[in-house]
DNA sequence: AGCACGCCGACT
DNA sequence: GTCGGCGTGCTC
């Protein structure tokens, strides 16, 4: 029914690209409402959470249903109250659909906090004013209700900085940046950060700091440090937190904090990059490198990119830091005509109170006796440092006790009914768990196939490293004549809430002389009394497929030799040790003289060769189905399409289509996960632009190829692997 | 994506 | 007779 007076709005909800309804919908309100306003519309049957996008001059032209009759304008529900989401946070939201090819409402309502999806505008007020509430303190002597004082005293840090971070801050306050601080392990980076944050928000009372972390339940340590330093400043909810781990009221707190500005850090994981702040000043990447700043479903932004592109449209520096950046990041701070520089390289490349690097020592496993675990060199240092009362961490990026369980008559394989993979031999409750789908059986007693009772596991995992350790040292006594103590930290061992936290605890209390574990333990923690750590068996990345795992291998190496001597007084006698088949390997040759500047060299010598990231861009497109063909055949339909459709078109697309290359369907490299077949196929261009172009043709033309069969399809742009 | 409508099989 | 299976189609 039309309103007297009424306004027009195009309204984004929560649709996925897939759907007919991706574009905004056009609802009309009584008031008027600006673009950014939260509101609450029906969509059929359903109430939902909408974000007005625009408002509407006139009326929209009459939509007709495909029965002919006219479709009605529908006013909306209700307005939330809240403050509109900003001009730079809309743009932002549109950038990031557009460059990874989703709709807007996905990118613009995944955004939001899952709890404002539900919540109606009365339930909305009252917890409007539940945090206004939470905004004050009672004097404890007065018991008068006053609000907590946000222009606290400047609180003067005992920390006495480094020349280099001195450097450093005064070449972060004369340029604009995006920067690129590139600091050894124990350099310092950290206090950067906080120094960077402190300037930002003392001289704008108003000024917001957005900083990320790869993972929040590892680096704990950081979020104490940033409470800690800034708590006392600017009141106890001035720091708030945003990662997947919250629950939805505290995650609905925060966010409400970030936007109405009283949170002036946010602190959190990828998802924090579309928080709403409106007067964010800097962004912080912190380990910019790590692959957990691109997300693996939905929308699969990279994070540390749109921290650049949020930076430049909110007018706030970015700080990305890592001690082994990304190749990208590397060559886009490179100076000279080809990058033009695009980041600006600041480097750290002391650590603090000078302690060295350790030492690193490859061992030459083609020496050893065929099936050495752990060859006697290393054995004998860890012993070494049991005795002297150190601590050790052993890495080992397989969990489980053995890969796989093999029949030597038969030849029998323990492989999962759903999957292309192993399942893993689990000794510790004498299972076969399938690490993709879950899929758990008890070991069998004899081969299922052939029957032969004579079954016996193959390669070996942390479950059974830890049990083979415990086997080798039992003659070691630690100084004070006790026994050898060793834990394992992984997925399995920390399944549990809190467990992590208290496995950790444990070995910082010293209680733990050995320490087995997968990559879990090598982002982020200071371990004091850490003297040694191994790599036992990395080579496999060395001959990877994927073209990112040497980059990896060397940032995870470089990064677990950090955890070793962070004390000065150890940092002269500490040791990475590494076994390996290929000693003469230039990852590893390089690694040794803890020359990162110098792998990522050649490795990029490499990249600009076959024309790969970043020297060259890429998409991706993956289609699920019951069948490896189905799956296939969509792409294939699709890709003919699209270049027969360039073909009858002399023009523009056409010359566009120069400078894309388009390969066939092939299956993934996991092939097949929990009964579904999985294919992909591969964009690449050396320009982005006519990619980008090319994906927003490519994304119609999907939309139209019949998918009958098809589980699911999406694009990846820029994927980690290929 | 939800959610309703709709048309066929085994149950209190 | 009804509960419920999931196929098709619509939502400003």
């Amino acid at each position: 029914m039309p309103l007297k007076q009424t306004h027009w709005l195009s309204i984004l909800v929560q649709t996925p690209v897939h759907s007919k309804l991706s574009q905004a919908l056009t609802y009309q309100s009584p008031v008027a409402l600006a673009p950014g306003a939260l509101v609450r519309v029906t969509l059929g049957t359903r109430e939902l959470l909408g974000v007005v996008w625009q408002v509407l001059k006139e009326a929209p032209p009459e939509m007709l249903s495909r029965d002919g009759k006219a479709v009605e304008i529908k006013p909306i529900s209700a307005d939330l109250g809240l403050t509109p989401l900003s001009d730079t946070w809309r743009q932002f939201i549109s950038f990031a659909a557009i460059y990874y090819q989703r709709s807007l409402g996905e990118v613009a309502l995944s955004a939001l906090p899952p709890q404002l999806r539900t919540l109606d505008a009365t339930q909305m007020q009252r917890r409007l004013k539940k945090q206004v509430k939470s905004n004050t303190t009672i004097d404890p002597n007065t018991g008068e209700i006053k609000p907590v004082n946000n222009e606290n005293e400047y609180l003067a840090t005992s920390v006495k900085l480094t020349s280099q971070q001195l450097t450093v801050l005064a070449d972060m306050d004369s340029h604009d940046g995006p920067f690129l601080l590139y600091g050894a392990t124990g350099s310092g980076k950290t206090e950067v950060y906080l120094q960077a944050a402190n300037k930002v928000l003392q001289s704008d009372k108003k000024a917001q700091v957005l900083m990320m972390v790869p993972e929040i339940n590892l680096t704990p340590q950081l979020e104490e440090r940033v409470r800690e330093r800034f708590c006392p400043l600017f009141g106890d909810d001035a720091v708030v937190s945003m990662h997947s781990g919250m629950t939805n009221p505290q995650r609905l707190k925060s966010w409400l904090a970030a936007h109405d500005g009283r949170a002036r850090i946010v602190l959190g994981t990828r998802m924090a990059i579309f928080a709403s702040m409106p007067h964010l000043n800097l962004i912080v990447v912190d380990e910019e490198h790590d692959p957990s700043y691109k997300s693996q479903d939905g929308a699969r932004y990279s994070a540390r990119d749109l921290a650049v592109y949020r930076g430049k449209l909110d007018n706030a520096k970015v700080i990305l830091g890592s001690a082994t950046p990304s190749f990208e990041s590397w060559h886009h701070s490179q100076s000279g005509a080809e990058t033009q520089g695009r980041y600006k390289r600041l480097s750290m490349l002391d650590r603090v109170g000078s302690s060295a690097l350790p030492e690193v020592v490859l061992v030459n496993m083609a020496h050893q006796p065929k099936k050495t675990v752990v060859s006697p060199p290393l054995l004998a240092a860890i012993a070494e440092r049991i005795r002297r009362g150190e601590q050790s961490i052993i890495f080992l990026n397989r969990r489980g006790y053995a890969p796989v369980l093999h029949c030597a008559d038969c030849g029998w394989k323990s492989e999962c009914p759903h999957c292309s993979a192993y399942r893993v031999f689990h000794k510790i409750d004498r299972t076969l768990r399938c690490h993709h789908c879950g899929f758990t059986e008890r070991v069998p007693r004899a081969c299922p196939a052939c029957g032969n009772t004579d079954i016996n596991p193959i390669g070996r995992g942390t479950e059974q490293l830890e049990e083979h350790l415990a086997d080798l040292l039992r003659d070691v006594k630690r100084p004070n004549g006790e026994a050898v103590r060793i834990a394992r930290i992984d997925a399995d061992s920390t399944k549990l809430k809190g467990a992590l936290q208290q496995q950790l605890a444990q070995v910082h209390a010293g209680e733990v002389d050995v320490l087995v574990g997968t990559q879990m333990i090598a982002k982020g923690h200071d371990f004091r009394n850490i003297t040694l750590v191994a790599a036992v068996n990395p080579d496999t990345a060395l001959f990877s497929s994927d073209f990112r795992a040497p980059e990896r291998l060397f940032a995870l190496l470089m990064q677990a030799a950090g955890r070793a001597g962070r004390d000065a007084a150890q940092g002269g006698q500490s040791e990475m040790w590494i076994q390996t088949q290929h000693p003469q390997h230039p990852l590893y040759i390089a690694l040794k003289k803890h020359d990162y500047a110098g792998f990522a060299k050649t490795q990029l010598k490499d990249r600009e060769a076959a024309m790969m990231s970043p020297f060259g861009y890429s998409a991706l497109v993956r289609a699920e189905a019951r069948t490896q063909e189905v799956a296939q055949a969509f792409l294939n339909t699709a890709r003919e399409t699209i270049l027969a459709q360039a073909k009858s078109d002399n023009g523009s697309q056409n010359d566009m289509l120069q400078l894309v290359s388009v390969y066939g369907a092939v299956p993934m490299s996991m092939q097949r996960i929990a009964n579904v077949e999985r294919a992909q196929m591969l964009i690449e261009s050396s320009s982005r632009k006519a990619l980008q172009q090319f994906l927003q043709q490519w994304q119609t033309v999907l939309h139209k190829t019949p998918a009958k069969g098809i589980i699911r399809w999406a694009v990846d742009v820029d994927p980690l692997v290929i």
